[in-house]
RNA sequence: GCCGGCGUGGCGGAACUGGUAGACGCGUCGGACUCAAAAUCCGAUGAGCCUUGCUCAUGUGGGUUCGAGUCCCACCGCCGGUACCA
């Protein structure tokens, strides 16, 4: 049968074509059918910013392939796609282009739902939503609201990061190198009021459940949250002051604590150290306890902010006062240094110049002792530097001669038994500050009252939502100025009272969106998410974005889902299970941006090529995990393939069955062709469902294309169509439709067993080397015998291994044949 | 400094548990078609040389092995994270 129906290709007819198909069969819609085997696929939800950008087509196209491919292998897949549309930028717009944050927001999303349309992605239409409806702010203040009353949020006044240029406070995550995270500009360190969610109570099963999800979690994002979580354990103990020394300080203070991770070196002690900002340099300072020449150098010190003096050189002062040692009772000097930091730990060290760097350099700088009590296991020590390894104590009374890792825990217990310290864990990761000083987010649900204090909204009155009428001038918080918005009655007293104007921090929307898409919202109204279908579909089995979130929203929404746990909303204790980052996209070697002028515009690709175009390339130029370079001429290169495709599909002809093959009559080169396209169906498997290279499992496509094109057996080209458009329907889902419509009424689309005699060869190429070089090649029958086939190898070496002595033959079959000789 | 990753043609990148280095694509060169061009198709394409073939090539230098891009040691370079965290 012939079939000329497919003269040129025309992508932007198929496309549109397609999409209006699925959009009409609601294709993609997740089914009620909790039997079913389900695969939640999710990409991180975008910004609304008003266009998307290559790094979204990415990440889209990736989960697209997968869920396209689990969906054709009949799982049931949810697909969602959602809107994190609170933030700066719209408030940012509204002082610019003087737009409500609200229009500008929702009318970006407008545009950016058809612009994901026209790229041909599998999104559920009924799952959508964005995280500044109303109905989602409902839901999250009433997590936020439970979370307070079960002392996981409160709200307290301290040191705060603050972007004058955002006006806003920062979390810690969120300040990169001492500045803002979204606008660059110098952090400024204050003391606010804010509220504070006790992510810090979840430090420790943050790092354990790390082995629940290492196997599907890049190595590079757990270590990230590791070393950001930044976990030491050791001993705290308290320094006694000398007799002298608290008369000194009037008897206000006895002592003071110090933390280490080297109890196993609490014999080098030759000096303590104080942060510059300790209560006891406070204190000696406001009664005028040091002498001039000391005062000023302290308050020297002091003058210099914290995150400048790490770039300094070690400087510090004798404070005139002693401690004692915990163990021996020997004075030792307690100094002031400007390394110290006063937030890590208690803001004093116990120093031992022998066995840390930082000491060492201190005391060789001040002539202080240096005590070695450590003996490296074996050479000896170099005394110009410190030696931090392991060892043998020495010098360390009923401890000498003991490995150091012992020390450890033996002193510890010493201690213990002493009463005078104890065993601490101490960890890097602070509370999450979520008080925005912001208009465009959502309020944080509660009142103060005068005669209640602080006091959550009911339950009953949520969601509390932005007023509309407000004007958006950069200065100051708009809710703070807006005239009535503020003023409420207390819900526990019904008095005058005050809501909070602050707004949450937007990562607190996307920590838990993951959940919000399990169930079909619009018909569950009084749940934010069904249990059912919660347990049903979480969690996430692949999750795809970009590696920048690495610490701050994957961190925060393992957190959240772990709180959501323990408030009893939801069933799992990881978000989700498999991880995959994908790389940024450059344009000539560097990240595309405005500023920089090297901006593709993936509309103007859809435009010139088609979206299966731009779906190809992405996948194709580089593996996901990887930068990908943009570039023009691979693009075109991807145009003419499809091209290729769509004209040669002229070939085949119509079937509703893949073609039965007589192998025993195709000559080699339709032989080969067929086990081509085999192994492009048989990598597919891996490529889809373990590996992600799409790269090779396309490469593979384009050499069984090749093949197919050198022979002329209708049948093996037709089935070579029917595999091929299968496996490649993930990835341009529009002209595969298309051609399988036409030639195979789609029947092509289901699940294709492997035929193992099309991967079997006749004959096999081996290789011949002497010593390991290559020197000649045989091809053998694949049943030949090992003799027969060394027999071949040495007559096709023969001038190499003449008058030579041979020494080994080594013959790995299927590989090689390497000849060793001698003389 | 510490932790992690990566170094392969002119370019993006292949190479499963050590077994023919450079798949596939881009680019370049040559040819066909055309009055011509574009498009398309066919072929060549790591470097060098004494060019039936040989030598050298996976950041550098060593090592293990019959055989190393792959394993081990040392170093160099780039990228990312983090940093006086006691």
């Amino acid at each position: 049968m012939e079939n000329k129906m497919m003269r040129e290709y025309k992508p932007a007819e198929i496309e549109i074509k397609w999409q209006k198909y699925w959009d009409k069969n609601n294709s993609f819609e997740p089914k009620e059918d909790k039997n079913l085997p389900k695969k939640y696929i999710l990409s991180m939800f975008p910004y609304p910013s008003g266009r998307i950008h290559m790094g979204h087509v990415r990440n889209y196209t990736i989960g697209d392939a997968l869920a396209r491919y689990y969906r054709k292998k009949g799982f049931n897949v949810l697909h969602p796609i959602g809107w994190d549309s609170f933030g700066m930028p719209a408030e940012n717009a509204a002082i610019k282009h003087h737009i409500h944050p609200k229009k500008w927001t929702y009318e970006n999303i407008d545009y950016m739902r058809g612009e994901l349309k026209r790229l041909g992605l599998s999104f559920s239409k009924t799952r959508e939503f964005a995280t500044s409806d109303p109905e989602y702010t409902r839901w999250e203040q009433e997590f936020i609201i439970k979370m307070y009353e079960n002392g996981l949020l409160e709200r307290r006044t301290q040191k705060v990061n603050w972007c004058e240029h955002c006006h806003t406070v920062l979390a810690n995550e969120q300040v990169i190198e001492g500045k803002c995270w979204r606008c660059d500009n110098e952090i400024e360190i204050k003391e606010l009021p804010g509220w504070y969610i006790k992510i810090t109570k979840y430090a420790e099963e943050l790092l354990a459940d790390m082995e629940k999800i290492k196997k599907g979690w890049p190595e590079r994002v757990l270590t990230m949250q590791k070393n950001w979580i930044g976990k030491s354990v050791g001993l705290k103990f308290k320094f006694s002051l000398s007799k002298d020394s608290k008369q000194k300080l009037k008897n206000r203070f006895d002592g003071y604590e110090v933390f280490t991770t080297r109890p196993d070196t609490i014999y080098g002690i030759t000096y303590s150290a104080l942060a510059p900002e300790h209560p006891i340099v406070d204190f000696m300072l406001e009664n005028g306890l040091f002498e001039e020449e000391t005062e000023k150098k302290i308050r020297y010190i002091r003058s210099i902010l914290p995150k400048d003096r790490q770039a300094m050189e070690k400087e510090g002062v004798y404070l005139g006062i002693d401690v004692l040692h915990p163990l021996t009772g020997e004075k030792i000097p307690v100094w002031l240094a400007n390394f110290v930091l006063v937030e890590y730990g208690s803001g004093a060290v116990m120093a031992v110049p022998a066995h840390d760097e930082r000491d060492f350099e201190f005391a060789k700088k001040y002539n202080l002792p240096v005590k070695w009590v450590i003996k490296p296991l074996n050479g000896e020590f170099n005394k110009n530097e410190a030696y931090t390894g392991e060892g043998v104590l020495i010098n360390s009374d009923e401890f000498s001669g003991m490995k150091n890792n012992e020390a450890k825990e033996a002193i510890i217990k010493k201690i213990e038994t002493l009463g005078i310290g104890k065993k601490e864990v101490n960890y890097r990761l602070r509370d999450w500050g979520i008080s925005r000083q912001r208009y465009w987010g959502a309020p944080l649900p509660f009142i103060k009252c005068p005669k209640c204090g602080i006091v959550p909204e009911k339950i009953e009155n949520l969601p509390i939502t932005l007023p509309d009428d407000v004007e958006i001038t950069g200065s100051g918080n708009p809710l703070e100025s807006h005239p009535t918005w503020k003023q409420t009655k207390c819900p526990v007293c019904g008095s005058d009272a005050v809501r909070e104007t602050d707004t949450m921090d937007t990562f607190v929307e996307s920590s838990w969106y993951q959940f919000r898409y399990t169930s079909d919202f619009h018909k569950y109204k009084d749940v934010p998410f069904r249990s059912e279908d919660e347990k049903y579909w979480m969690p996430v089995d692949q999750y795809i974005g970009g590696i920048e979130h690495a610490i701050l929203h994957l961190l925060y929404a393992r957190f959240f889902t772990k709180a959501l746990r323990d408030l009893g909303y939801v069933s799992v204790d990881e978000p989700f299970a498999r991880l995959l980052t994908q790389g940024m996209v450059l344009k000539d070697g560097a990240k595309m941006s405005k500023s920089k002028g090297n901006v593709v515009d993936p509309d103007d690709i859809i435009k010139k090529y088609g979206a299966d175009t731009a779906r190809l390339f992405i996948l194709f130029a580089a593996p996901p995990e990887q930068e990908l370079e943009w570039s023009d001429s691979g693009v075109e290169g991807a145009y003419r393939f499809l091209n290729r495709v769509f004209l040669n599909a002229e070939k085949c002809y119509k079937t509703d069955k893949k073609p039965e093959i007589n192998i025993s009559k195709l000559n080699k080169n339709e032989k080969e062709a067929r086990r081509k396209v085999y192994e492009a169906l048989k990598r597919s498997k891996e490529t889809y469902e373990k590996t992600f290279a799409f790269n090779t499992l396309i490469a593979g496509c384009m050499e069984a294309f090749n093949a197919l094109n050198k022979i002329d057996n209708a049948d093996v080209y037709t089935e070579g169509y029917w595999i091929l458009m299968n496996v490649l329907e993930p990835i341009i889902p529009h002209i595969t439709n298309e051609i399988s419509d036409k030639l195979f009424n789609l029947k092509n689309f289901g699940n294709i067993e492997i035929d193992e005699s099309a991967l079997k060869q006749d004959e096999i190429n081996y290789p011949i080397s002497i010593n390991g070089k290559k020197r000649a090649e045989i091809t053998v029958s694949v049943d030949a015998s090992k003799d027969e086939i060394l027999k071949n190898a040495k007559k096709a070496v023969e001038k190499y291994i003449k008058e030579k002595e041979i020494v080994k033959e080594i013959f790995v079959p299927g590989r090689i044949v390497n000849i060793v000789v001698k003389g």
